[in-house]
DNA sequence: CTGAAAGCGCTTACAG
DNA sequence: CTGAAAGCGCTTACAG
């Protein structure tokens, strides 16, 4: 392997003045300069990155450890985060446990132990408490998204889901509706709980009776959406309104319904959350759901700064940062007549 | 930062014997190993990746560039990429040029420096002949999927779109169509050339008459199918059938049609390529595209062993591994009658 | 079963 | 503007 000090002796130079050309710093003449680049063109040099990092202890890298891959608005924040990053002269990689929890353990050693300088964790997992926990013992730059716990401090940054379903249900009232049903997601999930509360906060605010029969619990697998819309239709009084946990349920619940001779939104509005719509707009779809959308970019862009901000200076004060989300309008939706 | 020799004192060993613990080597005596991982623990050791990728020589680390994160199957290949690589004990990592060429540059910069031991190049670009020369004269391992270089000798994984797009045509002709349109790719990428290349050996071969107004070229963008269909329906004579470049344009032409009054499948029959379906069928769409389905795990598996055999011996000979794509049905087809 | 020494390929003060 | 020396935190022979 080409190392520095081959580089060196091509050039006639020492291999530090070979560092100085490496790392674009001034005060090497011009044709000093020239030689040593000529030199590592004409060898193909790349720079040890081990050595580099292990000497200047930073690696110039932010990982990201994700749950699993899935075609979903969290995706198009992986691209957002290249981009932020790459603003600020970091690379950034991207890792996924296949929800496997040892996999992740494993991703965090490689990342914490120096392979990365800060670590975003993304997405809600409460078996994560403990990595979590581990990772601020050694006062390691990190960044939650999209997961919380209480009794951690940690820089954090979330989505509003509760003022976010709030929303979602107080849409609906606008509409007329009263007769509005939830389907939860899985409730050790800290961002189905919120959803939750949020839809129970704004029936009750509004003084709609609230009906317990209306509210279907589901771990927010697949089929869930499905097999709760069956249950609520077959109700005596069906509900003229639904409020989904996420938008995958609620094309669920759309499908599912309309097989049942439902029509949507005549008979039933439906409303789910994080958009999903605008990756899947190319599809010949009859029904754009009303959806309540996350704002990708600022969760991006906050997310880049933040661990930067730990990593420059690793004292900081964790943050947590809450960002609203707002509605978007579909045609799964009509006012109650 | 703790390092391995803050371990060794505390154990009351040496740092050597610290390593061998930390890297589950035979040979410690146990109430040894017992102290020192104590220590760890205590401690919150975690080893530092630099320094042993420095002096081991290889990082157990496998890197992988996409051009973007998309919603698209090859996502899916992330995760069995990721599944099949820690079964052989790597770790795999993702970056995403974000289709800009400095960024890409950087990304094989930074694995090629060290940072991984092999490189798993995604999707196709042809802008991208440069930098794997580059990495071809470093004799860095290297595996090229659903990209292609003719002229360059590399590890390279395809799908056999010539062969694929030839069997969605057959299976049209198969169903008594002759009036048969496509619509191309951007020709600069091989995906699309070879594509249209079976479109039009089946054509042939079969006896057909070739009919230059049926075939639509465009660059596979935003809205690309809905304006070929456009143009399309509108001949004198419009087909009957038609094959997409991709699933895509095939969902955008199926719904552009449909908006046109064209009844999908009894007026026009639709195959695409990619079967992207099984992503999307939470949708209630009216329409399930019949596609090309390509065997992603095969694809996932053969990368890995390819990048590993790579790794183990960097004088392999580089190897070119095609695979069949199989036909998906849907419901976008029917018999001529 | 354990340890002392060398060295991986860089960067970082420091000196000139 | 340039270079000699020290050292980052490990692993790898080698010796005992």
């Amino acid at each position: 392997m080409i190392n520095i000090f081959d580089i060196a002796r091509i050039a006639g130079v020492s291999k530090t003045t070979v560092s100085r050309v490496i790392n674009n710093q001034p005060g090497v003449r011009e044709d000093t300069r020239i030689r040593i680049l000529e030199a590592i063109e004409k060898l193909n040099y790349i720079p040890n990155q081990a050595a580099r990092s292990l000497v200047s202890r930073k690696a110039g890298v932010i990982g990201v450890i994700y749950n699993e891959f899935n075609t979903s608005v969290y995706l198009k924040l992986a691209n957002l985060l290249e981009d932020f990053a790459s603003r600020y002269n970091y690379n950034i990689v991207f890792s996924s446990s296949n929800d496997d929890f040892n996999s992740k353990a494993r991703y965090v050693q490689y990342f914490t132990g120096g392979a990365a300088d800060g670590l975003i964790l993304f997405g809600s997992d409460t078996r994560d408490k403990e990595l979590v926990q581990k990772i601020i013992n050694i006062n390691f730059p990190l960044v939650l998204i999209e997961n919380h716990f209480n009794d951690l401090k940690v820089n954090n940054i979330i989505i509003d889901n509760f003022s976010g379903a709030k929303s979602a249900v107080n849409f609906l009232i606008g509409l007329g509706h009263s007769k509005i049903a939830h389907i939860t997601g899985n409730l050790n999930h800290r961002a189905a709980s919120d959803r939750m509360n949020g839809y129970i906060e704004a029936i009750n605010s509004s003084g709609i009776k609230y009906n317990k029969d209306y509210v279907i619990y589901t771990d927010a697998g697949d089929s869930s959406g499905a097999a709760a819309v069956e249950r609520l239709m077959s109700l005596a009084e069906p509900p003229t309104a639904l409020f989904t946990f996420n938008d995958l349920q609620g094309y669920e619940a759309v499908q599912r319904a309309m097989e049942l001779g439902v029509n949507i939104p005549r008979d039933l509005s439906v409303v789910g959350f994080d958009n999903i719509y605008e990756l899947l707009r190319f599809i010949p779809s009859c029904i754009r759901l009303t959806s309540m959308k996350q704002p990708m970019e600022k969760v991006a862009e906050a997310a880049i700064k933040l661990i930067i901000d730990n990593i420059d200076n690793r004292n900081t004060k964790p943050r947590v940062i809450s960002f609203d989300t707002e509605i978007y309008e579909g045609t799964s939706c009509i006012e109650v007549i």
